[in-house]
DNA sequence: GCATTTAGTGAACGCAACGTTCACTATCGA
DNA sequence: TCGATAGTGAACGTTGCGTTCACTAAATGC
């Protein structure tokens, strides 16, 4: 009955609909070219309300993305399973890369040289820690086991897989396809931490 | 005297003013803010001369970035002593992304989504081969010493160093200081390449 | 060295999206 | 029930885009 009957929404309801549009819209169009207009109409919702949430398109996008991302998290317990875990977190990452999220993320580095730095750190690290503790949780338990270097606790060394896939992601127009993660795993990751 | 009596100027003297121009904006105001009357204005042309050129913003950068980039071309011989020679090359690539040049790939990535494929990869591959070509050979000369292993020519791991750089300069504002890099190195690049 | 062709200039234009404002109206809560 | 709060939608000025055009400087040919 929420959707059906939508009269006037406001506060929450109807900023969940704008972010759903601007999901929406930077999937289809892509980040450079989501108008806020466009965002707007397609939450049926007037432009003003837009520009009384948020100063601009950037900041509009990275709320929307934000949304997204708290939804997204996985909770993950590691099997035993080396290689497959990390396969099975490499291809989590990578997924959540084609979707609209993945479109804010390539926006949001097209415009960082023109965002205040603090904001810059602070949304890399929300992106960034989730996927350090899942990892380090992995590498722990493969150390536990005896499979696993001690030194691959080390942050760089943690944050070697999700690095692969996103620069991936970046450098061409779509995140990496199941044999190019295999080869990470596999030429680079693993050797790199096997014992 | 070539600079000193304008006149008018024509073709490729032009060319290289407008691409100067570009780059000084790119580097001014980066990449989401160079306006096409911006760089017009600062190389004292009219806009028609450029989109008698460029389509748009993004060919006309790409042009800029890749006039620039034929230039910065280093002829690279391995001095045998294996990190030194890899701090080398990884410091040069960091430092030419803090360059206009890097703006240009910041902002080529956030429009990735609206671009050709064909550009993409041409372009992508454009910069990622001499890069390949000097590492291959440094590891190349590592191997026939006998310090590294001979996996390390793995297309994959060739890349691993540029692409631990880049990723870094994306997601932040900056690239990477020299102890960074040097963690690259000493806790990546050279555990998985030693033999 | 003069006339013709080629290439650049700069101002003007229509267009699209930005970000703002305002009079109006639906919803909430006291 | 009534006032306060929050959203609507249309209109507006502004900016930058990409194009056009009459004008002019440089190069080329004779």
């Amino acid at each position: 009955m929420t959707e059906s009957t939508p009269g006037r929404r406001r506060g929450d309801d109807l900023e969940h609909a704008i972010f759903d549009a601007a999901l929406a819209e930077l999937a289809e169009v892509g980040y450079a070219n989501v108008r806020m207009e466009a965002v707007a109409a397609r939450a049926k919702a007037g432009k003003a309300s837009l520009y009384k949430r948020w100063p601009d398109r950037a900041r509009l996008i990275q709320a929307a993305a934000r949304y997204k991302a708290t939804e997204v998290e996985p909770a993950f317990e590691p099997s035993g399973d080396l290689r497959g875990d990390l396969l099975k977190v490499m291809k989590h990452i990578a997924a959540q890369q084609s979707t609209p999220f993945g479109e804010a993320i390539r926006g949001w580095i097209g415009e960082l040289r023109s965002t205040p730095a603090e904001l810059t750190e602070e949304l890399r690290t929300k992106i960034e820690t989730p996927r350090i503790r899942i990892f380090a949780k992995i590498y722990e338990d493969g150390i536990a086991r005896g499979t696993v270097k001690p030194e691959a606790l080390n942050p760089r060394v943690v944050n070697l897989a999700p690095t692969l896939i996103t620069h991936y992601f970046l450098t061409r127009a779509e995140s990496p396809p199941d044999e190019v993660i295999e080869e990470f795993l596999d030429q680079i990751v693993m050797p790199l931490i096997s014992a």
